[in-house]
DNA sequence: CGGGACATGTAACGCGTTACATGATTAA
DNA sequence: TTAATCATGTAACGCGTTACATGTCCCG
């Protein structure tokens, strides 16, 4: 085992077998779109990849489970292994995280191009965010952990319908309302700041002559 | 000139150049360590290469800085090129932003390992995000371009030591402060539950018999 | 009868990261 | 003398994204 062998997105692939037990492809994508969605995305097709690497180090096992009219559902379990590198992994701090916002960007080239231009970015941004700050208060972190769970829990594992209990995902839940609510309140005061420039284009503090 | 031709880090360089007039490579570098800090980051090793790339595009122009005992500065601008492809790009509102942070990650898996190694992952964060909070409060994204840019402003450009009032870097600066508190705020909470978990172990709210 | 959910894949492409490389100047 | 600043590069590697692919079931 190899420190190479891992990243981020493999943890997350892992932290969930081990949290939430047998999961196919399928069931750990929708989990990356609802649980983790405040902290990891994940295309499925990364999944799907990243799965078979983890099979090869032998950190998950696969059991086939068979489906008449549907492909096949292969359902993935994290090994001692798996586990043992999940801890290693845990024990490491990381560094700090990257913001990569192109909307920050765009605000602070704002004045290259209209004001009309960037007012009209900020509402579509405060439109998708209010969108989100919704979902997450309507618990959809909890989506894929409702008894309505794919092929319904086979074993008795200890979340069942009780996952909402769990402090960790609250403490997440916490973190994604927060972070919406102070993203918005600053996109609403960024909208007010350029509308207000708008209705008094040029406000000449200095008494600007020609250059 | 093809959508495909451009990316994030493309705008932000074609941005700098734009708004803070002839750079370098490694002037674009500092803006990038320290204005951009809070919306995007980038080695220097993909600033060469992408400026490279857009002068393909003929999207910037290059001039060669002769100096002595030192290698050549190269200095560039933006064309008028890559200004219109400046502003399409501003035009085009952008989607929500992916998060990706490692210890929201750590935090959402931390029963799985111990509570002591948890605390102590959210010790070292509120550590680094401190620094930055205080980095941000004594105006840090203002360092590269305060009085002491590189090779002194040559043209007087409208910016020069007035940067800070910058009505839109302001707009960041904001941001990048908000943010930073209200991540503190929520790591002071995760760790003051991980530690109450840890003076009482096991909190048997349900009697928990054997399985 | 079209669209969503279910279910799993392959392929292309490059941004972003990390490491390696060079070499002079200046300050602690 | 050790380290930081100045200054610019090359190379390897793969995660993350986007697009393409296939086929059934079920709901309105």
């Amino acid at each position: 085992m190899k420190a190479s062998d891992a990243y981020p997105i493999t943890y997350g692939i892992l932290g969930l077998l081990v949290k939430w037990g047998p999961l196919s492809g399928y069931d750990i994508k929708r989990l990356f779109d609802y649980t983790l969605a405040p902290m990891w995305g994940a295309a499925h097709s990364q999944i799907y990849k990243e799965l078979r690497r983890m099979e090869a180090l032998d950190w998950v096992e696969m059991e086939r489970e068979e489906q008449e009219s549907r492909p096949d559902r292969k359902v993935y379990c994290a090994t001692e292994q798996g586990q043992a590198a999940l801890r290693a992994w845990l024990s490491r701090s990381p560094g700090v995280f990257q913001l990569r916002d192109e909307l920050l960007l765009k605000v602070l080239f704002g004045s290259i191009a209209s004001l009309d231009n960037l007012a009209h970015n900020l509402r579509a941004s405060i439109g998708m965010h209010e969108m989100r700050l919704l979902a997450y208060r309507q618990n959809a972190l909890l989506l894929p952990l409702q008894a309505s769970f794919p092929h319904g829990n086979k074993r008795p594992n200890p979340y069942e319908a009780g996952s909402r209990e769990d402090p960790y995902l609250n403490l997440i839940a916490d973190f994604a309302i927060t972070f919406e609510k102070m993203y918005l309140q600053w996109l609403y005061e960024a909208l007010k700041m350029v509308e207000q420039s708008q209705e008094q284009p040029i406000e000449n503090k200095s008494e600007a002559s020609e250059s």
